[in-house]
DNA sequence: TTGAAAGCGCTAACAC
DNA sequence: GTGTTAGCGCTTTCAA
């Protein structure tokens, strides 16, 4: 069994109350008694129960991380894992742990963590997530983060990449590489990330003036197939783009594979860019240019947000945007 | 607030204890009474307190999820993602939830979650866990799963893919092509998948007679430049391979790379089939053959597993094989 | 500076 | 069938 506090205690002849001010740090305690107990302690392999901690200070040390089953479909690519671990890394640096689950459209909008009191505060991840339950989570006056995802016109503590910002870099790239008319294959627009995309190639062309070229398919999924369809009703219309900006990875490869079918060469008859950089596209041929995202950094500034948070629940919100890079590969023209 | 036991019993003017016993299902209570107090339950909002029931049932309904961050290296294949997704989806039906933290060569080799009580079980991803851990832990009683992972000739509950046999699948699918000098790129040979898949080609090769024709390199690592590296050293030599069986698919496409580097074509000049079945794999030119690894299924019996162990944890260690599924494309040379 | 004691919310004897 | 009560291990008043 475990030691407990009590186990110190009788060892030193003391109270358990001076066991448990010396162990947390508390003033009220004689320095060499302190030390004593400190080295009976780690004598005894004291380690402190967490229940019973908990159930005092309704502090439980854990935070929830929530993922819709969608942003996750056993796919290979999971955009989100990398976010995860850099959660866990800074989070367990500061003594916390992290609590995993996944939650779809059917499932109650109360939480079951948060209900038992197991988390202090929550990470809700990805854009799949039912907007009401992120609505109530965000009003409710626990701590809450969102990655990747915000709502409507409400404020909340947000981690977002710069999808604008990325978006009009790679459009901007097209353009000078002397296209001008450059389409985009865009993901669902209800999802924050795509709307920033689109509206930061919009933003590109207008820049540039090529508003009137602007072309954008908008379709439910950004899987490859998805890509390759859309890129398919692109380049068999009337005035086929010379480039395509797709907003991930996943769907520019299907563009490229549409690209394929038609004989058309890359980037010679059609340059492309994605965005992500997962791995597929630095071995594709020819290598996809594409934009970068800092997952790693995205995952710390939550975890320490949400420490603040846990710490301090009045905080006012903030949005916090981690900026992207470009990288320059072969698809969209460069040597 | 919560609502708590209290709460209950003080509205329905009863003891707590009656309604912890109708709220759990145990024998006791009047099926009147009973229904009255699942009643305003429900009414009442009430969630029992994990925290409490922790501390003196000594469960938490919460399994640890332990991962090298090597194994994740902010990469964008994380070959443990989709297992730690269905492992939670698995456990969620239960009751259960997860706690995932990650443990590098460095880590103390007790868990802070163990220790503090968080955990009811374990489950040890990845084969690059110090052994000194794994051992410890699975000698300890404490209901421990390995996945993708085995301890030296000591039992233990493991989820393994059956890398043996996808190896020797592989492996003959090349010589069923007309191949002889058929080489294998391996990763570290400290993994136990590593070494299966490295039996499962040197028993194809043995079957088919060309046992002296053997040829594998095996590094310490499995990335795209290894597999590079590693083909380049074998097409480099005296008697080139005409065809390579990589131990993933990263290592395959890093020996695409080496294969074009010398003006080789595959699958004319070099035949070449890998392991794992990543999304590049099914995006490259031309799309690679592999051998599929189930990974849903082997989260979901881990899981099952697990609980099985917590709820009777004097169980005799069973070890579970995963099969696996050769999966066509073109890089083997089939049309 | 230290100790005694209450109590967090729950389960599980033990009594009636 | 139902109530009383003793803790689980810890933090935190309140006294001394």
């Amino acid at each position: 069994m475990a030691a407990t506090l009590l186990d110190i205690a009788k060892k030193l002849n003391i109270s358990i109350a001076t066991v448990s001010r010396a162990l947390n740090d508390r003033p009220g305690v004689g320095s060499d008694l302190r030390q004593r107990v400190l080295d009976t302690a780690i004598e005894l392999g004291f380690v402190p129960n967490m229940a019973a901690r908990s159930l005092v200070t309704s502090r439980t040390q854990t935070v929830g991380f929530v993922i819709h089953p969608f942003d996750h479909p056993f796919s290979s690519d999971p955009f989100y894992f990398p976010i995860l671990m850099a959660i866990e890394v800074e989070l367990v640096t500061h003594d916390y742990h992290i609590m995993l689950t996944s939650l779809n459209s059917d499932s109650p909008i109360n939480l079951r963590m948060v209900d038992q009191s197991r988390v202090d505060g929550l990470i809700l991840v990805g854009p799949n997530l039912n907007p009401q339950f992120v609505t109530s989570n965000i009003t409710s006056g626990f701590p809450v983060v969102l990655v990747d995802n915000k709502p409507g016109h409400r404020k909340a503590n947000t981690i977002l990449c710069d999808d604008g910002g990325g978006a009009y870099e790679a459009a901007t790239h097209l353009i000078g590489h002397g296209h001008t008319r450059i389409a985009h294959i865009g993901g669902p627009l209800d999802w924050i990330s795509s709307r920033h995309r689109y509206a930061g190639y919009c933003a590109a062309m207008r820049d540039a003036g090529l508003e009137a070229n602007c072309r954008a398919v908008h379709k439910e999924s950004t899987t490859t197939a998805t890509g390759e369809k859309a890129a398919a009703e692109l380049l068999d219309s009337a005035e086929p783009p010379t480039a395509i900006f797709a907003a991930n990875d996943s769907m520019a490869l299907g563009a490229a594979r549409a690209a394929a079918a038609r004989g058309l060469t890359i980037p010679g008859d059609l340059a492309l860019i994605g965005f992500d950089n997962i791995s597929a596209a630095e071995h594709f041929s020819p290598p996809l240019t594409t934009i970068r995202i800092f997952k790693e950094q995205m995952g710390k500034l939550a975890a320490r947000r949400i420490l603040e948070l846990i710490n301090d629940p009045g905080m006012p919100p903030v949005e916090t945007s981690v900026s992207t890079e470009l990288v320059l590969r072969q698809s969209c023209g460069c040597a």
